[in-house]
RNA sequence: GCCCGGGUGGCGGAAUUGGUAGACGCUGCGGACUUAAAAUCCGCUGGCCGCAAGGCCGUGCCGGUUCGAGUCCGGCCCUGGGCACCA
């Protein structure tokens, strides 16, 4: 009998010649086409999970593919090292959250080499060490100086029983987690980077990013959100300054019937002052957290402040709101409202009696009832004085240059990007290398005192960072005046981290440098691929430091992914796999009873790379099995007798039909995994052609040598995706050449030539009957053969041919 | 609430540019092999009607465009991701 099937020992062999030859690690060869594959790095969070293993090997298959088109392939990995999860762990086992981490880091990377990832690791990145965090807070005093950061107040969630900043995720119905305490809106300073200097270039340049996919291109203009609209003031009554406020359509002007503050508004504390009822309000709008999605979907609230402001074109008395759902750290603090034009508007209008004026009429004249619904397109103005008529962009046009011309007004250009507030109250990240000085201000440290080591042997306790209890850390001198100085005790946001790692992969042991010319080699990253989650913070994070880098003359690329391949989740029982949930399942366990090519294969088999990949214990299995009888196939073949001669010239039709199904499917996965990045149908043609190979046999020694072409081919093209087993059944069909080097097969077009198609015949669009055609044949003679066919002359007999509709190579479709 | 996806047999999915709906695999059922079981191999497997040939219905729901719609357009339902301090 031939040899079982048996992964652990194929699989150790190939890992171990990968190792030996160092067939990963690659240095920067001007001479050859690089490509330049990454995945999103893992965060280090004690085990791999299936989310890794599918994104991890998604973009394996695409690294080999590319490495067998002939390209110089960099794949590099790394860690993700900072972040809330290691302070977790820290609380709960009293570990420090470094030790705890580098833990992980290490159980983590024996996981992976098990997969057998085709990794350069001598470039592999830590975040969370100095000499890599050094350089971003180095990059970080650069832009301190090009006026690119700032600080300012912001909102943040407050947790007043446990005095500290909670994240987003850790407010949980309004509450603490921790505290259970209702969370509150607080303010404090906080830096700031000015992604929005750059939001012009980063909302254009999407235009021209054809490897990335719509949707995620869709969701980052959104984000940008560049809107061209008015900026005016209305008077208010009393010695209060002018309040202004932005609106996108002024040419709803003269429907606002009042209008609305921030609860933060000084004219809303304004009026607190002699209204306990207002100042409870504006208390009460305090106690929420400060998501987006939290303002957004809670109950809209206001109250009347007693102040007018007055229209700037009719005079008319406008009334004052304080209303919780305008932000003070948007905008102005301040909103216009326009309730017959504006479905939030109109809402609150309608629940607090507020009146409704349509001044806006349908451009198509119909009549439309403004008491009873919200018209918010745009029309034709009415009840709007001398401006009754005009059209949306008229009206826009005369209002705007009339308040330019008054003095009371300017178009503008706004944009929903928000600059990036880095600022976090924590310990586990890197420093954010500023020192405070009494008379100085705020200094950034000076490159020759970079990094700002963050102390890793620290006793941690969950309230409040232990960084703000240790002076040896915070105390210094001012590095402009010497004088005795603190330092910050903020650490930066982990996306920082990740906005960067990417370019540095090229020269992770460049010690006096952030990059170096061997980035220049290397980027921009050729194929990028990670979670949809990503499409809109970490890569706009990403493209904008790209893009301070280049400022910087560290790279000439404003761009640092040229595609990108956003992954879906891996779900059990219809929702993603969690701890929380129950749902997980360890690919450990699974590697240790099938292998790591049986994991592998599943991943890419069982769905699109973009869409959720459910779960199935049976299809693990049936991916096993697979593997096995592709094992078994090529072994029998071989015990079947030595290959002859591939005398195409004397071929049978069984023969070459075979030869034509090979070369038929090399073309297909050949597109499927290079330009479609579509595994699952490649590994279904795969199985289709070796379901073919079986069906020829090994009878003849002309049989055999088919069949040698196809098997061949068939491990060349599954390579990429189980690479072990392929190994071991490339040795075994006799080549002394290891498969890692081999180029991708060639299709051979004579192979394809073929004289005969089907074709279908349709009447009125519905499938009767089936004809063989020649190739070349005419359609006038396609035609006569259709409808010719016995079924589909009963569907046209006694009836009248209006039409015939031939579509070449594929159907014809008879109209009666 | 706002932005972006998804919805096809018992299940995962295929149908690439508007042209044969259900490739490939899983499950299930039947058979071969076996003392038996496992493994393996062969056959069938969207629903309904029919001995068969074949027919009718069918891609979340309602409507439209077209010779022809899973694919395009309008409206709706359900569901996943993101919403700036989870990473």
């Amino acid at each position: 009998m031939t040899v079982p099937y048996d992964p652990e020992v194929i699989e150790k062999s190939a890992r171990d010649q990968w190792d030996s030859a160092r067939v990963f690690e690659v240095d920067e060869d001007p001479g050859k086409d690089k490509f330049y594959c990454l995945t999103m790095f893992p965060y280090p969070s004690g085990k791999l999970h299936m989310g890794h293993v599918r994104v991890f090997t998604i973009s394996d298959v695409i690294a080999r593919f590319h490495r067998m088109q002939g390209k110089h392939v960099l794949q590099p990995m790394g860690w993700d090292a900072f972040g809330m999860p290691a302070e977790n762990a820290a609380i709960q086992r009293g570990i420090p959250p470094a030790q705890w981490t580098y833990k992980n880091i290490d159980d983590m990377r024996e996981q992976l080499k098990r997969l057998g990832y085709a990794y350069d690791w001598s470039r592999e990145i830590t975040t969370c060490r100095p000499e890599y965090y050094r350089w971003e807070q180095w990059l970080f005093t650069r832009m301190f100086d090009k006026g690119l950061v700032y600080k300012k107040n912001a909102v943040v969630n407050w947790d007043p029983v446990d005095q500290t900043v909670l994240a987003n995720e850790q407010v949980i119905d309004g509450r603490g987690w921790r505290s259970d305490a209702l969370v509150e809106r607080r303010e404090i300073p906080q830096w700031f980077m000015k992604i929005t200097a750059y939001a012009d270039e980063l909302l254009a340049e999407l235009d021209n990013m054809p490897g990335w996919p719509e949707s995620v291109k869709t969701m980052q203009r959104n984000w940008i959100g560049r809107s061209e609209g008015v900026e005016l003031a209305f008077e208010v009554e009393g010695r209060h300054p002018p309040l202004t406020v932005y609106t996108t359509r002024p040419d709803t002007l003269f429907g606002v019937t009042y209008m609305a503050v921030a609860a933060e508004h000084p004219l809303a504390a304004k009026a607190a002052e002699g209204d306990p009822a207002i100042a409870a309000f504006i208390e009460d709008c305090r106690k929420t957290g400060a998501a987006e999605a939290t303002l957004e979907t809670m109950e809209k609230k206001g109250m009347p402040l007693g102040i007018s402001a007055i229209h700037p074109l009719t005079g008319e008395e406008i009334p004052l709101w304080v209303a919780n759902f305008v932000l003070m750290s948007y905008g102005t603090g301040a909103v216009m409202a326009v309730p017959g034009h504006d479905a939030r508007d109109w809402e609150f209008a309608k629940k607090h009696g507020l009146p409704i004026r349509q001044v806006i009429a349908p451009a198509d004249g119909s009549r439309i009832d403004i008491d009873n619904s919200v018209f918010v397109d745009k029309g034709v103005l009415v009840n709007s004085g001398e401006y009754d008529g005009m059209d949306y962009q008229t009206a826009f046009n005369a209002i705007a240059d009339h308040f330019e011309q008054i003095g009371s007004g300017r178009r503008t250009v706004n944009y929903r990007l928000r600059d990036w507030g880095v600022s976090r109250q924590r310990y586990w990240g890197a420093p954010i290398p500023i020192i405070y000085c009494d008379t100085c201000g705020a200094v950034p440290v000076p490159a020759d005192q970079l990094p700002v080591v963050l102390p890793e042997d620290v006793e941690f306790t969950g309230v409040g960072s232990p960084l703000k209890d240790m002076p040896e850390f915070y105390e210094t001198d001012c590095p402009t005046c010497s004088a005795p100085a603190r330092r910050e005790t903020d650490t930066f946001d982990t996306f920082v981290e990740s906005s960067w790692y990417f370019a540095r992969y090229a020269c992770p042991d460049a010690d006096d440098v952030m990059l170096d010319e061997r980035a220049r080699y290397w980027m921009p990253v050729d194929q990028y691929t990670g979670g949809v989650e990503h499409a809109i913070l970490h890569l706009l994070y990403s493209r904008f430091f790209q893009r301070v880098m280049r400022d910087e003359g560290l790279t000439e690329r404003a761009e640092p992914f040229t595609n990108l391949l956003t992954q879906g989740m891996v779900l059990k029982d219809g929702a993603k796999m969690s701890k929380a949930k129950g749902n997980t399942v360890d690919p450990q366990a699974l590697i240790e009873q099938y292998g790591a090519d049986t994991v592998r294969l599943f991943m890419m088999f069982a769905a699109p790379p973009e869409q959720a990949l459910e779960w199935s214990d049976d299809g693990v299995q049936g991916s096993f099995r697979f593997l096995r009888r592709f094992w078994t196939a090529v072994h029998a073949h071989l015990d079947a007798g030595p290959a002859g001669e591939l005398d195409l010239a004397t071929l049978n039709a069984a023969q070459k039909e075979l030869r034509r199904k090979t070369h038929q499917t090399i073309e297909k996965i050949s597109d499927d995994i290079g330009r479609r990045h579509a595994f699952n149908t490649a590994v279904a043609a795969a199985m289709e052609l070796l379901n073919a190979i079986n069906k020829l046999g090994d009878a003849t020694e002309l049989d055999r040598a088919v069949v040698r072409e196809s098997l061949s081919a068939v491990v060349l093209m599954l390579s990429p995706i189980v690479p072990h087993i392929c190994d071991a059944l490339w040795k075994a069909l006799g080549h002394s050449e290891p498969l890692i080097d081999q180029q991708w097969p060639l299709v051979d077009r004579d192979a394809l030539q073929q004289d005969m198609i089907e074709l279908v015949v349709q009447v009125n669009g519905k499938l009767r009957g089936r004809i063989s055609a020649a190739v070349d044949a005419d359609n006038d003679s396609i035609v006569e053969q259709a409808l010719a066919d016995p079924n589909v002359r009963r569907f046209i007999d006694g009836k009248t041919i209006r039409k015939t509709i031939v579509v070449p190579g594929r159907l014809v479709n008879v109209v009666v």
